[in-house]
DNA sequence: AATTCGCCCTGTCGGC
DNA sequence: TGCCGACAGGGCGAAT
Protein backbone atom coordinates (compact mmCIF):
# COMPACT_ATOMS: atom_id res chain seq x y z
CA UNK A 1 0.00 0.00 0.00
CA UNK A 2 1.32 3.68 -0.45
CA UNK A 3 2.94 5.33 2.35
CA UNK A 4 4.89 7.86 2.71
CA UNK A 5 8.10 6.92 0.59
CA UNK A 6 5.65 5.34 -1.99
CA UNK A 7 3.65 8.40 -1.75
CA UNK A 8 6.46 11.02 -1.75
CA UNK A 9 8.43 8.86 -4.88
CA UNK A 10 5.14 9.42 -6.81
CA UNK A 11 5.32 12.75 -6.13
CA UNK A 12 8.85 13.62 -7.22
CA UNK A 13 8.62 11.58 -10.39
CA UNK A 14 5.23 12.69 -11.46
CA UNK A 15 5.96 16.34 -10.46
CA UNK A 16 8.27 16.96 -13.27
CA UNK A 17 5.55 15.75 -16.20
CA UNK A 18 2.44 17.53 -14.87
CA UNK A 19 3.60 20.27 -13.59
CA UNK A 20 2.59 23.74 -15.37
CA UNK A 21 0.34 21.44 -17.86
CA UNK A 22 -3.20 22.47 -18.35
CA UNK A 23 -5.44 20.18 -17.61
CA UNK A 24 -7.87 19.55 -21.48
CA UNK A 25 -10.10 17.09 -20.23
CA UNK A 26 -10.96 14.83 -17.31
CA UNK A 27 -12.72 11.79 -17.68
CA UNK A 28 -14.57 10.03 -14.33
CA UNK A 29 -15.19 6.74 -15.05
CA UNK A 30 -15.82 5.99 -11.62
CA UNK A 31 -17.77 8.86 -9.44
CA UNK A 32 -17.37 7.01 -6.11
CA UNK A 33 -13.80 8.26 -5.89
CA UNK A 34 -14.61 11.64 -5.63
CA UNK A 35 -15.54 12.81 -2.25
CA UNK A 36 -17.97 15.60 -1.44
CA UNK A 37 -18.45 16.55 -4.98
CA UNK A 38 -20.23 15.29 -8.09
CA UNK A 39 -18.11 14.46 -11.22
CA UNK A 40 -19.49 17.87 -13.38
CA UNK A 41 -18.27 20.50 -10.70
CA UNK A 42 -14.91 18.45 -10.30
CA UNK A 43 -14.55 18.59 -13.93
CA UNK A 44 -15.73 22.36 -14.31
CA UNK A 45 -12.98 22.66 -10.97
CA UNK A 46 -9.80 21.34 -12.70
CA UNK A 47 -10.52 21.53 -16.80
CA UNK A 48 -8.32 24.92 -18.21
CA UNK A 49 -6.45 24.75 -15.48
CA UNK A 50 -2.66 24.32 -15.20
CA UNK A 51 -0.93 22.67 -12.17
CA UNK A 52 1.12 25.22 -9.68
CA UNK A 53 2.87 21.96 -8.09
CA UNK A 54 2.09 19.03 -6.71
CA UNK A 55 3.34 18.24 -2.70
CA UNK A 56 2.88 15.76 -0.27
CA UNK A 57 1.04 16.21 3.12
CA UNK A 58 1.41 12.05 4.52
CA UNK A 59 -0.17 10.03 2.24
CA UNK A 60 -2.10 12.91 0.41
CA UNK A 61 -0.95 14.10 -3.13
CA UNK A 62 -1.92 17.95 -3.05
CA UNK A 63 -2.29 19.35 -6.83
CA UNK A 64 -2.06 22.46 -6.71
CA UNK A 65 -4.89 24.74 -9.21
CA UNK A 66 -4.48 28.68 -9.43
CA UNK A 67 -6.98 29.03 -7.04
CA UNK A 68 -7.63 26.00 -5.33
CA UNK A 69 -6.47 22.37 -4.81
CA UNK A 70 -7.51 18.57 -6.12
CA UNK A 71 -6.02 16.12 -3.44
CA UNK A 72 -5.55 12.35 -4.08
CA UNK A 73 -5.31 9.16 -1.85
CA UNK A 74 -3.80 6.45 -3.21
CA UNK A 75 -5.89 4.18 -0.67
CA UNK A 76 -4.48 0.53 -1.04
CA UNK A 77 -4.19 -0.33 -4.49
CA UNK A 78 -3.40 3.25 -6.04
CA UNK A 79 -1.46 4.34 -8.66
CA UNK A 80 -0.71 6.84 -10.39
CA UNK A 81 0.21 6.41 -14.11
CA UNK A 82 1.77 9.29 -16.32
CA UNK A 83 1.58 8.67 -20.42
CA UNK A 84 4.01 11.06 -22.35
CA UNK A 85 2.63 12.01 -25.72
CA UNK A 86 2.56 9.42 -27.76
CA UNK A 87 3.01 6.93 -25.47
CA UNK A 88 1.57 3.68 -27.22
CA UNK A 89 0.05 1.20 -24.34
CA UNK A 90 1.29 -1.60 -23.63
CA UNK A 91 -1.00 -4.20 -24.70
CA UNK A 92 0.77 -7.30 -23.30
CA UNK A 93 0.84 -6.02 -19.76
CA UNK A 94 3.70 -8.52 -17.86
CA UNK A 95 2.93 -10.16 -14.72
CA UNK A 96 5.30 -12.05 -12.95
CA UNK A 97 5.56 -13.82 -9.92
CA UNK A 98 8.44 -13.12 -7.17
CA UNK A 99 7.25 -14.89 -3.88
CA UNK A 100 4.07 -12.56 -4.08
CA UNK A 101 2.14 -11.16 -7.28
CA UNK A 102 4.06 -8.25 -8.85
CA UNK A 103 2.84 -6.36 -11.93
CA UNK A 104 5.55 -4.92 -14.56
CA UNK A 105 5.08 -2.25 -16.86
CA UNK A 106 2.38 0.36 -17.45
CA UNK A 107 -1.45 -1.63 -17.56
CA UNK A 108 -3.16 -0.67 -20.66
CA UNK A 109 -6.53 1.74 -19.87
CA UNK A 110 -8.81 -1.12 -18.36
CA UNK A 111 -11.59 -1.97 -16.15
CA UNK A 112 -9.50 -0.14 -13.01
CA UNK A 113 -8.45 2.90 -14.41
CA UNK A 114 -11.39 5.45 -12.94
CA UNK A 115 -9.59 8.73 -13.56
CA UNK A 116 -7.99 9.74 -16.98
CA UNK A 117 -6.62 13.60 -16.91
CA UNK A 118 -5.48 14.95 -20.26
CA UNK A 119 -3.02 17.60 -20.48
CA UNK A 120 -3.17 19.97 -23.50
CA UNK A 121 0.41 19.18 -24.51
CA UNK A 122 -0.28 15.09 -25.38
CA UNK A 123 0.49 13.55 -22.04
CA UNK A 124 -1.96 11.53 -19.89
CA UNK A 125 -2.09 10.79 -15.88
CA UNK A 126 -4.13 7.82 -14.96
CA UNK A 127 -5.45 7.12 -11.92
CA UNK A 128 -6.25 3.44 -11.31
CA UNK A 129 -7.41 1.28 -8.48
CA UNK A 130 -8.21 -2.18 -8.12
CA UNK A 131 -10.00 -2.23 -4.82
CA UNK A 132 -11.40 1.60 -4.98
CA UNK A 133 -10.24 2.70 -1.64
CA UNK A 134 -8.56 5.68 -3.22
CA UNK A 135 -10.30 9.41 -2.37
CA UNK A 136 -9.99 12.40 -4.71
CA UNK A 137 -11.35 15.65 -3.53
CA UNK A 138 -11.80 19.61 -4.04
CA UNK A 139 -10.35 21.83 -1.52
CA UNK A 140 -9.55 25.52 -1.25
CA UNK A 141 -6.04 27.44 -0.89
CA UNK A 142 -6.33 26.76 2.86
CA UNK A 143 -6.31 22.96 2.18
CA UNK A 144 -4.74 22.39 6.23
CA UNK A 145 -8.10 23.27 7.25
CA UNK A 146 -9.83 20.43 4.98
CA UNK A 147 -11.58 17.87 7.34
CA UNK A 148 -9.39 14.99 6.08
CA UNK A 149 -6.14 17.13 5.86
CA UNK A 150 -6.58 18.60 9.40
CA UNK A 151 -6.44 16.01 11.50
CA UNK A 152 -3.10 14.89 10.78
CA UNK A 153 0.08 15.04 12.83
CA UNK A 154 3.33 16.11 11.99
CA UNK A 155 5.51 14.55 9.31
CA UNK A 156 7.75 12.21 10.76
CA UNK A 157 11.01 13.28 8.54
CA UNK A 158 10.21 17.31 9.24
CA UNK A 159 10.24 17.58 13.39
CA UNK A 160 12.54 17.58 16.14
CA UNK A 161 12.37 14.19 17.58
CA UNK A 162 12.95 15.34 20.99
CA UNK A 163 10.68 17.86 20.76
CA UNK A 164 7.77 15.71 19.37
CA UNK A 165 8.17 13.20 21.71
CA UNK A 166 8.43 16.12 24.93
CA UNK A 167 5.26 17.67 24.06
CA UNK A 168 3.47 14.49 23.12
CA UNK A 169 0.09 13.68 25.08
CA UNK A 170 -0.23 10.06 24.40
CA UNK A 171 2.50 8.95 27.44
CA UNK A 172 -0.43 7.60 29.71
CA UNK A 173 -1.83 5.52 26.31
CA UNK A 174 -2.25 1.89 26.74
CA UNK A 175 -2.34 1.32 23.40
CA UNK A 176 -0.01 -1.30 21.16
CA UNK A 177 2.79 0.89 20.37
CA UNK A 178 1.86 -0.60 16.79
CA UNK A 179 -1.27 1.15 16.84
CA UNK A 180 -0.13 4.85 17.54
CA UNK A 181 2.43 4.51 14.83
CA UNK A 182 0.01 3.72 12.44
CA UNK A 183 -2.44 6.67 14.05
CA UNK A 184 -2.24 9.39 11.32
CA UNK A 185 -3.05 11.70 13.62
CA UNK A 186 -0.39 11.15 16.00
CA UNK A 187 2.39 11.12 12.85
CA UNK A 188 1.57 11.51 8.82
CA UNK A 189 2.82 8.88 6.38
CA UNK A 190 3.52 5.53 8.17
CA UNK A 191 1.39 2.79 7.47
CA UNK A 192 1.55 -1.23 7.69
CA UNK A 193 4.84 -1.73 6.27
CA UNK A 194 7.60 1.20 7.50
CA UNK A 195 5.88 0.34 11.28
CA UNK A 196 6.38 -2.95 11.28
CA UNK A 197 9.92 -2.13 9.93
CA UNK A 198 10.73 0.75 12.69
CA UNK A 199 9.82 -1.44 15.44
CA UNK A 200 12.35 -4.27 14.21
CA UNK A 201 14.70 -1.74 13.67
CA UNK A 202 14.11 -0.28 17.26
CA UNK A 203 14.07 -3.95 18.65
CA UNK A 204 10.25 -2.98 20.00
CA UNK A 205 7.48 -5.69 20.43
CA UNK A 206 4.83 -4.15 17.88
CA UNK A 207 2.15 -4.92 21.61
CA UNK A 208 4.16 -2.94 23.68
CA UNK A 209 2.04 -0.48 25.53
CA UNK A 210 3.12 2.90 25.04
CA UNK A 211 2.28 3.70 28.75
CA UNK A 212 5.41 1.12 29.22
CA UNK A 213 7.85 1.89 27.10
CA UNK A 214 10.64 4.87 28.23
CA UNK A 215 11.31 8.25 26.41
CA UNK A 216 14.67 6.10 25.32
CA UNK A 217 12.16 3.64 23.52
CA UNK A 218 9.92 6.19 21.81
CA UNK A 219 12.98 8.09 20.76
CA UNK A 220 14.55 5.23 19.45
CA UNK A 221 11.33 4.16 17.93
CA UNK A 222 10.67 7.54 15.91
CA UNK A 223 14.33 7.91 14.58
CA UNK A 224 14.18 4.23 13.45
CA UNK A 225 11.04 5.13 11.38
CA UNK A 226 12.99 7.88 9.98
CA UNK A 227 15.68 5.87 8.83
CA UNK A 228 13.22 3.29 7.54
CA UNK A 229 11.38 5.66 5.43
CA UNK A 230 14.15 7.22 4.07
CA UNK A 231 14.91 3.87 3.20
CA UNK A 232 11.69 3.52 1.50
CA UNK A 233 12.39 6.87 -0.49
CA UNK A 234 15.87 5.76 -1.52
CA UNK A 235 14.79 2.71 -2.61
CA UNK A 236 11.88 4.34 -4.60
CA UNK A 237 9.01 2.69 -2.85
CA UNK A 238 8.06 -0.79 -1.55
CA UNK A 239 6.60 -2.91 -4.47
CA UNK A 240 4.70 -5.97 -3.22
CA UNK A 241 1.72 -6.01 -4.95
CA UNK A 242 0.41 -3.33 -6.47
CA UNK A 243 2.53 -0.48 -5.79
CA UNK A 244 4.38 1.45 -9.08
CA UNK A 245 6.12 3.98 -9.88
CA UNK A 246 4.33 6.39 -12.50
CA UNK A 247 6.14 5.14 -15.01
CA UNK A 248 5.21 1.53 -14.35
CA UNK A 249 8.49 -0.16 -12.83
CA UNK A 250 8.63 -1.09 -9.48
CA UNK A 251 10.34 0.08 -6.45
CA UNK A 252 13.24 -1.39 -4.95
CA UNK A 253 12.83 -2.00 -1.76
CA UNK A 254 10.44 -4.69 -1.31
CA UNK A 255 14.04 -7.14 -0.95
CA UNK A 256 15.65 -4.91 1.48
CA UNK A 257 12.65 -5.06 4.19
CA UNK A 258 13.34 -7.01 7.03
CA UNK A 259 10.02 -8.26 8.51
CA UNK A 260 7.09 -7.18 6.40
CA UNK A 261 6.00 -9.78 4.31
CA UNK A 262 8.22 -12.47 5.73
CA UNK A 263 6.55 -14.11 7.65
CA UNK A 264 7.67 -17.77 8.10
CA UNK A 265 10.99 -16.57 6.95
CA UNK A 266 13.90 -16.13 9.15
CA UNK A 267 15.10 -13.03 10.96
CA UNK A 268 17.97 -11.56 8.40
CA UNK A 269 19.66 -10.42 11.77
CA UNK A 270 19.35 -13.58 14.48
CA UNK A 271 18.12 -16.08 11.85
CA UNK A 272 14.69 -17.37 14.19
CA UNK A 273 11.49 -17.66 11.92
CA UNK A 274 9.43 -14.47 12.41
CA UNK A 275 6.37 -14.23 13.33
CA UNK A 276 2.85 -13.22 11.83
CA UNK A 277 0.38 -11.77 14.71
CA UNK A 278 -2.58 -9.42 14.90
CA UNK A 279 -2.12 -5.82 16.07
CA UNK A 280 -5.12 -3.51 15.75
CA UNK A 281 -6.66 -5.30 12.54
CA UNK A 282 -3.57 -5.41 10.94
CA UNK A 283 -1.35 -8.46 10.01
CA UNK A 284 1.83 -7.95 11.87
CA UNK A 285 5.10 -9.75 11.55
CA UNK A 286 7.97 -9.27 14.07
CA UNK A 287 10.91 -11.61 15.28
CA UNK A 288 10.03 -12.75 18.74
CA UNK A 289 14.14 -12.90 19.33
CA UNK A 290 14.95 -9.65 18.32
CA UNK A 291 11.71 -7.67 19.45
CA UNK A 292 11.09 -9.08 23.35
CA UNK A 293 8.09 -6.99 24.60
CA UNK A 294 9.27 -3.92 26.60
CA UNK A 295 8.54 -3.32 30.37
CA UNK A 296 9.00 0.26 32.18
CA UNK A 297 10.51 -0.72 35.31
CA UNK A 298 7.73 0.23 37.44
CA UNK A 299 8.69 3.10 40.00
CA UNK A 300 10.03 1.89 43.29
CA UNK A 301 6.92 2.19 45.72
CA UNK A 302 7.43 3.43 49.22
CA UNK A 303 7.83 0.19 50.81
CA UNK A 304 10.85 -0.57 48.32
CA UNK A 305 12.67 2.54 49.26
CA UNK A 306 12.33 1.52 52.65
CA UNK A 307 13.96 -1.53 52.11
C1' DA B 1 -12.53 10.84 26.07
C1' DA B 2 -10.21 6.95 24.44
C1' DT B 3 -10.24 2.95 21.94
C1' DT B 4 -12.06 -0.71 19.11
C1' DC B 5 -14.92 -2.44 15.59
C1' DG B 6 -17.35 -2.83 11.14
C1' DC B 7 -17.50 -1.46 6.71
C1' DC B 8 -16.15 -0.18 2.08
C1' DC B 9 -13.89 -3.05 -2.20
C1' DT B 10 -11.68 -6.72 -5.56
C1' DG B 11 -8.13 -10.11 -6.60
C1' DT B 12 -5.67 -14.01 -4.94
C1' DC B 13 -4.99 -18.19 -2.72
C1' DG B 14 -5.71 -22.46 -0.08
C1' DG B 15 -8.82 -26.17 0.93
C1' DC B 16 -12.12 -29.40 -0.47
C1' DT C 1 -12.29 -27.86 -12.33
C1' DG C 2 -14.90 -24.65 -9.56
C1' DC C 3 -16.82 -22.95 -5.45
C1' DC C 4 -16.18 -20.81 -0.89
C1' DG C 5 -14.14 -18.41 2.74
C1' DA C 6 -10.19 -16.00 4.42
C1' DC C 7 -7.19 -12.43 3.73
C1' DA C 8 -5.05 -8.08 2.23
C1' DG C 9 -5.85 -2.95 5.05
C1' DG C 10 -6.50 3.00 5.09
C1' DG C 11 -9.65 5.76 7.02
C1' DC C 12 -14.12 6.96 8.58
C1' DG C 13 -18.13 6.66 11.43
C1' DA C 14 -20.51 3.92 14.84
C1' DA C 15 -20.28 1.38 18.95
C1' DT C 16 -18.31 0.42 23.34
Amino acid sequence: MPELPEVETIRSLLSPGVKNQCIEKVVIRLPRLLEQVNANTFKKAVQGKSIVSLTRRGKYLLFELPTQFFVIHLGMTGQLIFTPKNFHENRKFIRTITGLQRAKGVHPVDKHTHIIFYFSQGSRMLFRDTRTFGKIFLTGKTWWQHPRLAKLGPEPLDINLPQFVRKAKWWNSCRPIKALLLDQSVLAGIGNIYADEALFRANIHPLSPVNKLTRQDILKLLRAARVVLKKGIRNAGTSFSDYMKPDGTEGRNFEKLMVYGRAGQKCRKCGDVLQKILVAQRGTVFCPHCQPVKQRIAPRTRKQKEK
